[in-house]
RNA sequence: GCGCCCGUAGCUCAGGUGGAUAGAGCAACAGCCUUCUAAGCUGUGGGUCCCAGGUUCGAAUCCUGGCGGGCGCGCCA
């Protein structure tokens, strides 16, 4: 109806001359504003330097509106155009709710777009964080939304497998394993201390014998290196497949080399002329592609920075057909966007190829108090250890409350308690009281159909929760495009309130207005199930029917 | 020093491609339990949208300059 609406406003604004104008068609905040305004007159008169009022009168007299779309219009203020929607409009938006059911809020404005959504991609140097944790929600929520809009999505992990971290991880593991020996080895410069090592070197003993330890350095280093991979890379899946995220595609570093795909990725650089070479160095012009220093690619002894490998793994998401690629990257990596920008437009590639979305520090929180330690690691709080102390689901929603890029504080007191103080549960319970009514009923809310009777639905409540419901879809694409699935937690706990507020003043079994009424709220209840539904499932969040 | 992000109620934050009287939750205060889950609802108080200019009929939103905070600026990853 909006689309229509729009349409017509477009149609108006050319015959009045002002072809492809930009406008605004909206929803008031204020309900005394309708249920539609644009500020079409107001922008036409800008143009034309005319009283914007003025202006309104002329496309209202251009306006040609079916009365069964429009029921009445006004011109307010400074030159808004108010419309009020016929109520039939409602009761059609309400059966296509009903209609789609578990694919309402889906669109198709990103059909034919195949994305690759790569997100996590935590090194396998030790267990998953808080921060990992919010990447996770973050990264399976956007690529859950662009689903939801209709793109073709991937979702990938990123394995830095290579270079010297994992050296020293080896060496870390394979010292921690000597002095369960008895031989103690102190732990390399740079190497990793976390009490995790020790159990996973019991865990390697106890697996590969004793006589383990007792291999030559070197050749205990070389094992150890691949167990270690081995070991952490099984715990982060078992984490990650427990908190609810799967991806499609896990890719690795080392495998990037071992294809000759990084040598390729500088050959593919030089060819273009895009290299120099200065104080024994190999370096990329980056500064010509909106850089501000040029960046060095083979070192003066020869080895690669890490950029290297990271501009052939992307060049490998290009060729494998992606049409966009988003990174979700630490908001301390910000300073590494611009050169990875600038290298894939050296390669020629569309500016829209390449996008990241930045997730802020977590700090998560315990009777007011920032709690640093965790039991598991002595270094961090792991996302096992949040996750087991409040469960998948308000892990999941808390960390997709604050738009990604602005810092969060997890209050674990908070998320754990069951009242409606805690968001997640208010919204849960939202979905479960309406469930509730049904198993009152004793109807199952599929078996409730036919069409919205309006004239039965006479409390405020009942409007505004219909009023609420159909502007879900607009949500999910607003989120979708700007990749941000706060969006969504946002309209869910408005949704509740609204819910809440009608379960409370109105009743459906039973009603007291008779039967008409009775039917049309279970009507009501049914849609407001689903949209409430498909919002936690996008979010990667249950809908339970009883709490 | 340069770059990016941020500054909105006591606290945590939405809103930001300009639009009508700036919102929510928490906290505070005052009410509501023979009810489909009170595991909830209703109301009240609370604002220099960091500051100063500018553009505009109109600025929390855009521009410029400050102030304050975070992060980044390596032949580390």
């Amino acid at each position: 109806m909006t689309d229509a609406l729009r349409a017509e406003l477009t149609r108006v604004a050319s015959r009045l001359g002002a072809d492809g104008v930009e406008f605004v068609l909206e929803r008031p905040r204020d309900a005394g504003h309708g249920d539609l305004a644009t500020n079409l007159a107001m922008v036409l008169a800008k143009r034309e330097r005319a009283n914007p009022r003025q202006t309104a009168q002329r496309v209202l007299q251009e306006l040609q509106l079916s009365p069964e779309l429009v029921e009445r219009t006004e011109i307010a203020g400074p030159g808004f155009i108010n419309f009020w929607l016929a109520r039939d409009e409602l009761a059609t938006a309400h059966r296509l709710i009903l209609e789609a059911g578990s694919h309402y809020g889906r669109s198709t404005v990103g059909a034919g777009l195949r994305v690759n959504v790569e997100f996590v991609s935590a090194n396998p140097t030790g267990p998953l964080h808080v921060g990992h944790g919010r990447g996770a929600a973050l990264g399976d929520a956007i690529a859950s939304l662009l689903e939801w809009t209709g793109h073709a999505v991937a979702r990938e992990f990123y394995i830095n497998d290579a270079g010297v971290q994992i050296d020293r991880l080896a060496q870390s593991l394979w010292a921690r394993v000597r002095e369960l020996a008895g031989h103690p080895l102190a732990i390399p410069e740079g190497g990793y201390h976390g009490e995790y090592l020790k159990e996973n070197a019991r865990e390697v003993l106890a697996r590969e014998g004793a006589t383990f330890a007792e291999l030559p350095d070197e050749e205990g280093i070389r094992r150890s290196r691949a167990l270690i991979l081995e070991i952490q890379r099984a715990e982060q899946d078992r984490d990650l497949a427990e908190f609810g995220v799967r991806f499609d595609v896990m890719s690795s570093e080392q495998a990037i080399y071992d294809s000759g795909r990084v040598e390729h990725a500088i050959d593919l650089l030089r060819q273009r002329g895009l290299t120099f070479e200065a104080e024994g160095a190999l370096w990329l012009r980056t500064t010509a592609f909106g850089d501000d220093k040029d960046r060095v690619l083979r070192k003066s002894d020869g080895s690669l920075t890490y950029l290297v490998p990271d501009i052939a793994y992307h060049i490998d998401k290009h060729d494998r057909g992606f049409d966009r690629v988003i990174d979700v990257w630490g908001a301390d990596h910000h300073g590494y966007i611009p050169r990875m920008r600038a290298v894939l437009a050296a390669l020629g590639y569309s500016p829209e190829f390449f996008d990241v979305a930045l997730v802020q520090l977590v700090k998560v929180v315990r009777g007011g108090q920032e709690v640093k330690m965790s039991k598991r690691s002595g270094e961090f709080v792991t996302l096992r250890d949040l996750y087991e102390e409040v469960g998948v689901d308000a892990a999941r929603y808390f960390f997709l409350m604050r738009k990604g890029a602005s810092p969060l504080d997890f209050d674990v007191d908070l998320a754990k308690r069951q009242t409606d103080e805690n968001p997640v549960f208010y919204v849960q319970m939202g979905h479960a009281r309406l469930s509730g009514i049904f198993r009152t009923a004793e109807r199952a809310p599929e078996s409730i159909s036919g069409a919205l009777d309006l004239q039965a639905l006479p409390a405020p409540q009942d409007g505004e929760l219909l009023k609420k419901l159909v502007t879900f879809p607009e949500i999910v694409e607003k989120a979708a495009r700007e990749r941000e699935p706060h969006r969504i937690t946002v309209y869910l706990h408005e949704l509740a309130t609204v819910v809440h507020a009608w379960y409370h003043h109105t009743r459906a079994v039973g009603a007291p207005e008779g039967a008409a009424t009775e039917q049309a709220r279970l009507l009501l209840a049914r849609a407001a199930r689903i949209v409430l539904a498909n919002g936690l499932t996008i979010l990667g969040i249950t809908a339970p029917d009883r709490m």
